[in-house]
DNA sequence: GTGAAAGCGCTAACAT
DNA sequence: ATGTTAGCGCTTTCAC
């Protein structure tokens, strides 16, 4: 009655259905997992759980799986695990119950790839282009958006006015849009001045620091700052507030994400738009394909990035 | 050699383990729960998946749950699928593999209530104090927070000139919060004015407008409000800065939550503290305590609040 | 200290 | 249209 409808006959059908309700008969999952070797669970490896932009990750890729009657499980254990003996995500007896997996790789870890190739699950790697023969990939198109918005500031504001200031140096996303930076000045035929790339981490505090120090040094100048994410550029803001630095009449800001950040703080944030919740879906999606088949060649889907501009940019 | 180590001879042991190593053996996880009826999977329901809070939350449940060697599965489908045959999660085949379900209620849902007592399941409620004989619950402590926050606003302010913009009527917070407000006026012996206590919905554009709304009706007078929330005080903040209010010498606010949020506005915003990775965390640790003695009495945890005082409010 | 066997609850294939 | 049966891979118990 519950796995073959049609075969068996309506009035058995209502007969059967009223025990499985009087006795509260639930179908034991992991008989069933036993044979149909089935599975309903999608893992979704993050490098960090908390943030508006994990957040909005994970939101859309929860909503495709469901769509699909599947459900995710995230952890954040992503690279935590070097020494193999450690009880990490990849030693827990949870992989073994996933249908496939989704990877956020941000920064260089071989120690993460390695234990990924090892795996035998379906696989979607998110950020970093993993070069697996079966192994799908999402991407974002960090270097239209940086491009973007370096010509943007460009419009109003000469190549030696313009810095960019970003998180880690390793990080893939950051050095794309570093690299997109540099390469939209060199393309006007301007050389990158000392301090006009800086590097950094990605948060308030880093941006407010490499704010201060920037504009300290800048007085009496107009600025233009694309930052790595829109944390830092929150904090280059407040870094301007602090020094009575107006904006965007003598200091220009892009963020980069565009999370709901960027409309919180005053002015409101110009930023580079980053499909947060396509990225979780699309990489749901591919999953849920290469699950299907899995045998069939790598896919790369590329998400766009749009320059979003509000308050702190101003022709 | 895997599961009762002591009882083989270190020689045997180690043979088995090069056997295992090399045929890459990984112990079927749907046998080993079909024999051991034994999960390494919590549940946490939550009404929303996204936001500084939410994700706080669930960082929070994720990192107690990892040191306790299980995985935190989230859902966002709490109380959506009201049709029983919906393919909501509680219908769906995953409910079986979890050794425990946290639910966050944040408004009245009998629906959800009782698709949870059906359940049979070790459960923990977050934030709706309800009374299962043994279900546990966390409380956040709504009532000092806000009376603290009154009380500050009511420091340098008359009991006609402070406000509580909250949340939805039906939210539980919300409405714990709004009223602990009413009585800490009530306890001066002042009645509460009309529009001095307005619900609405828990965003930045509520918050817009009704601190809009509110300062031109009180133009020339000082105010103070108590937000239901951080976004909401966000709104008042760029209310008051879109009408030239200036903030915290006319207009004082303070937020509710202290997400991160808080620190990124300008000037930066008074706020109760609402410990939200411990609420998840709290949560977890009920859960596992709960998943060890199945029968023990509902025990309740709540959780302080503490009035964090930043740039929206003055002496 | 090691091996053998039963059976967890289900699905799929086959018999009726 | 319905009933029967083997066996998924493990843990547990018992025999050696």
């Amino acid at each position: 009655v519950i796995n073959t409808p049609a075969r068996v006959a309506p009035e058995t059908a209502a007969r059967v259905q009223q025990a499985i309700d009087r006795l509260g008969y639930r179908p034991n999952v992991y008989a069933q997992g036993l044979m149909t070797r089935r599975s309903h669970l999608l893992g979704l490896l993050l490098p960090d759980i908390h943030g508006e932009f994990y957040s909005e990750l994970l939101r859309g890729a929860d909503m495709e799986a469901r769509q699909a009657g599947l459900h995710v499980l995230v952890s954040s254990d992503a690279g935590r695990s070097d020494s193999p003996d450690d009880a990490g995500f990849f030693n827990s007896n949870i992989v073994g119950m996933l249908a496939g997996l989704a990877v956020m790789i941000t920064e260089p870890n071989a120690a993460l790839v390695r234990q990924l190739e090892r795996l035998h699950l379906p696989l979607v790697v998110i950020d970093k282009d993993l070069t697996g023969p079966r192994t799908d990939r999402v991407l974002v198109d960090n270097g239209s958006g940086a491009r973007e918005a370096t010509e943007a500031l460009l419009r109003t504001m000469n190549t030696a006015d313009v810095f960019f200031l970003g998180g880690p140096e390793e990080n893939f996303d950051t050095s794309e849009r570093g690299r997109a930076f540099i390469d939209t000045l060199s393309s006007r035929g301007a050389g990158i001045g000392p301090g006009q790339v800086q590097y950094g981490t990605y948060d308030v505090e880093w941006g407010f620091a490499a704010g201060k120090a920037l504009l300290s040094a800048r007085k009496g100048y107009r600025t233009g700052v694309l930052a790595g994410n829109d944390e830092i550029a929150v904090g280059v803001l407040q870094a301007a507030a602090s020094l009575g630095v107006s904006v965007p009449r003598e200091l220009q800001i892009i963020g980069f994400d565009d999370t709901r950040i960027a409309s919180m703080v005053r002015p409101q944030l110009s930023a580079v738009h980053v499909p947060m919740s396509e990225v979780g879906a699309g990489a749901v999606r591919l999953l849920l394909q290469r699950i299907q088949s899995p045998g069939s060649p790598g896919k790369t889907v590329t998400l766009p990035t749009k320059l979003v501009l509000r308050g702190t940019t101003a022709d």
